[in-house]
DNA sequence: AGTAGGTTAGTTTTCGTTAACTAACTTGAG
DNA sequence: CTCAAGTTAGTTAACGAAAACTAACCTACT
């Protein structure tokens, strides 16, 4: 289990690495960030790469949650997929810190030892979304000419791509706006033909 | 111009960070790659920035030709859209580098002063996108029920992410193959409704 | 008394960058 | 044509800062 401050320094760290890229990502910065020296970071994780695997697990467990209520809510699929992103995005939105759950890949893509790891985050997250589709086409609410895999990865990049884009322009325009207007697309193009 | 030396490192570069992450672009790994001191490198670019700024237009000439192709075409959307597929994922395919045109925006989002080129780099793709389905809506070739724009995006972060799970997989399965699968899936999803 | 969690002060390595120098070329005046 | 002067593109050696990490010590609580 982690204790309150292994949590304090992953939060620094994903909050460091979303801010200003993987290279700021340093015991050194992440000590500050949390008000401790450098030294005391190893009496909490006994290398970089530990605390490295930890953030991604945390990652993991972030999203879990919304994927877990897209997979057993009651509500017919177009309602749910718009709860989905709407939850996604706000989070967000709020906690730029989120932002990195979507990226873990393109982000930690340096060392091979968190390649196992990234692999089962992205793959778990496809999967899932994948399923949902799965689950949908087969209460006949989602087209069928197009496989629930490959529904899966139009809708995960192209959220992806949003608020990439989203991020590169400042944060400026309202990224819940956005979710609204990709609910709407997404409703349009999966329905039944 | 840039001189044969210039072009060099900056191909060193790309190859370098496409393959193991920006961590790996140091004038150190670059230098040694080209096969010259480190020194040397600064006869050819006054700092690192300047490198990076460099390596960055030089992405946007990579793929400018294929936008330039898809623009001025005389095939029909459909068969313009299939080939620019094609082609882009077979040149990724090729040449483990070219990725980077896809993730530079991620993967260069460090420091503030490359903000501009980035910024300008993921707009004029997705924009070129987004006037070729203008183009093709104006020919009824492709729905009008969701905006060039929107299509632009969704087509963008399919192939993204789609890159991005194969080299997750380390490039175990066909590229190319995938290519014509999101061909199709394009085909079916912009049609005319 | 022992341990969890902190400190300071180091270590070694690597970073970007500069200094000082040199060999090989170009160029222009006598 | 010759040769002094300048340029280009490289070298080695060093700089200070920052990287990940370690050792030794302190301290407060159970």
């Amino acid at each position: 289990m982690l204790t309150p401050r292994q949590i304090e320094l992953i939060e620094a760290a994903i909050e460091l690495t979303s801010n200003e890229g993987i290279q700021a990502l340093t015991i050194r910065n992440v000590s500050a960030q949390v008000g401790i020296s450098e030294a005391a970071v190893y009496r909490h994780f006994e290398s970089k790469q530990s605390l490295l695997k930890a953030v991604l697990v945390y990652l993991g467990e972030l999203v879990n949650p919304l994927f877990d209520e897209l997979a057993t809510t009651e509500a017919e699929p177009q309602r749910a997929l718009a709860t989905f992103l709407t939850r996604l995005l706000r989070l967000i939105e709020q906690n730029n810190a989120f932002t990195l759950t979507l990226y873990a890949e393109e982000t930690f893509n340096v060392e091979p030892a968190l390649k196992e790891d990234l692999l089962q985050l992205m793959s778990t997250n496809l999967g899932r979304l994948a399923q949902f589709f799965t689950q949908a086409a087969r209460c006949g609410q989602c087209r069928t000419d197009i496989s629930a895999d490959q529904l899966a990865l139009i809708t995960f990049g192209t959220i992806r791509l949003s608020v990439s884009t989203w991020r590169l322009n400042d944060l400026t325009h309202s990224l819940s706006k956005e979710g609204r207007n990709l609910t709407k697309v997404f409703e349009t193009l999966f329905a039944l033909t």
